[in-house]
DNA sequence: AGTCGCATTGTAAAGCTTTACATTCATGAT
DNA sequence: ATCATGAATGTAAAGCTTTACAATGCGACT
């Protein structure tokens, strides 16, 4: 390899790729590579801001690792999800990263079960059916963690807004709301669970159903930061103010918690942090290994839309 | 092709694909057809959510046509935008849909003016340099519109809270407000125009701005929501109540805007419309035509971040 | 009945890069 | 001086699909 090609040579080589404009063609390399180079990372809604930050740190590993990401929307939708599967069967990407509870789309097909190691990594939320390499945090003690600062703020009436019934996530919090209820010896009331669907909308709606409520919670933990907005924005409309009449905590911490008015107290997930861990997983996966699932850790933001409970409303 | 093949033969091949687990290899696909099918789609920040919708409206329109899209993120920054343009030259995208003004890298090879049509199109952003196919809104005119509805609300001292300085957005914006204060016959002070950045840091860093004004403006009409926001929530903490204390007025109407507190009014521009134009052009071109440019119009939304001003302070 | 044309099927090449292998050359050692 | 070893260069094939072209076959028309 030492001189590798006379200095002369490689100027007349230069001198012609410039001429022709000749540039590598990359489906001619993926075809002989027997690789794209290329990931694909699986969002359920990219209009969530709530993925944006993951996404930055999936592309900085990304790009640090010489790959390209590509970013398929699925909407949730079970069709446009199977359509991404078929990315990695027809060799368009190496690896998937999964932003959300894995289809069972994802297992369908014996080409990817006939590797020992499957090329997927979700992140931030892990399938139970179908369990695969996974970055989370522990949800169920960061809801847990949450509802126990407000029961030592002295709120004893305590409400949950939920997540979607079938997402893991939702499941994982409530559970953390009930323990950190029972821990404390307080009841844990059925009326006191108001559904939601992460969306502001179902924030706005959650709050009719607490105006409904006869004897008024205190306090209100929400599955994440935009159903919180959408709580307290209702809220605010109606004369209710916040933390005022009643205390509010998100989850997400997402990029506006802090410019809400009120800043928004809410759990913080290392976004970027969980992102880059999970791209770091996949490239592992690829290169035949077996990593271990990660787990990172989650931190309370406490801001202004939590107080402590008067002692005169005790 | 009336027979086409005999629907037994048909009923092996079939078999056989599925036995075998054959699926296309795309990479083999785009070596002979020549094409990607593929788009590439360069945002300047992935996770600002004025960017997202428009995905949305590119997704949409690109799936319908069968196409991939490629979402990278530049991070306005020059050379991961230049890694972009090898794209095209690569042939691992058959277009490019700009969501901010194009570098010159987008036209510095011959390989990419050599075709007497770019397959390029910008949304949102137009560039003077070099001027591509583009889907905008009338920004100055959209400008002008909403400073004029704080003119008619009898607001007289009116600043402007800018986006980058050197952003084409900022220019037009900051022309629209200038326009709606001289048609109106009233003062153009120069120390109304606070910098900013469309950040939300800016937008607080801009509170300090105003509060250091000896003449205070009753009004303030921010290059977009995002500053606007950091703005009031500065504010907020001041003990400055928006709109009581000021008037203010976002742009881009992005999903939070509606659940702001108080919700924000501002100027809606049709992301997901625009997003889904602009992949229309884009397709057009791809296809050899030259579609002309779309202007689409922006709608000024009314909520509760403005108010008439109290005939005392006048 | 022969030829022409249409339709279908089959075969081969093109598309561009990478990898593997063979060949050549040079250098060092026996 | 010859052989062996290593490096460097050159050549060919592989990777998978699509497209173009040739060939085959059948039916219809003259």
């Amino acid at each position: 390899m030492p001189g590798l090609v006379a200095a002369k040579t490689r100027e007349r080589v230069l001198a012609a790729v410039l001429q022709t404009n000749y540039t590598l063609n990359s489906a001619a390399q993926s075809l002989r590579q027997r690789r794209s180079n290329t990931v694909l990372v699986v969002v359920p809604d990219i209009g969530n801001t709530f993925f944006s930050e993951i996404l930055g740190g999936i592309e900085r590993e990304a790009s640090a690792a010489g790959l390209t990401i590509l970013i398929g929307d699925s909407g949730r939708d079970k069709v446009r999800e199977e359509a991404y599967v078929r990315y990695l069967l027809n060799g368009r990407a190496d690896g998937a990263l999964l932003l959300a509870e894995p289809l069972a789309a994802w297992f369908g097909f014996p080409a990817m079960n006939d590797l020992g190691i499957k090329p997927i990594v979700t992140i931030s939320e892990v399938g139970p059916h179908h369990p695969t390499t996974a970055v989370t945090i522990d949800n169920e003690a960061a809801a847990c963690a949450a509802v126990s600062h407000l029961i030592g703020q002295g709120h004893r009436l305590i409400a949950h807004l939920t997540g979607p019934v079938t997402n893991i996530l939702t499941r994982e919090r409530l559970n953390g709301y009930r323990r950190a209820l029972r821990d404390a010896g307080l009841e844990c009331r059925a009326d006191y669970q108001l559904p939601g669907d992460f969306g502001v909308a179902s924030g706005r709606a959650a709050f009719d159903l607490y105006s409904a409520l006869t004897l008024k919670p205190t306090a209100i933990f929400c599955a994440n930061d935009e159903t919180a907005m959408g709580f307290i924005s209702s809220a605010h409309h109606a004369g209710i103010e916040v933390p005022r009449d009643i205390s509010v905590v998100g989850f997400d911490d997402i990029h506006f918690a802090q410019s809400y008015i009120p800043a928004l107290t809410t759990v913080r997930q290392p976004r970027a942090e969980m992102g880059a861990a999970g791209m770091r997983l996949l490239l592992s996966i690829i290169a035949n290994e077996a990593p271990p699932s990660i787990r990172l850790p989650f931190e309370l933001i406490l801001r202004d839309s939590t107080a402590v409970l008067p002692p005169a409303r005790l």
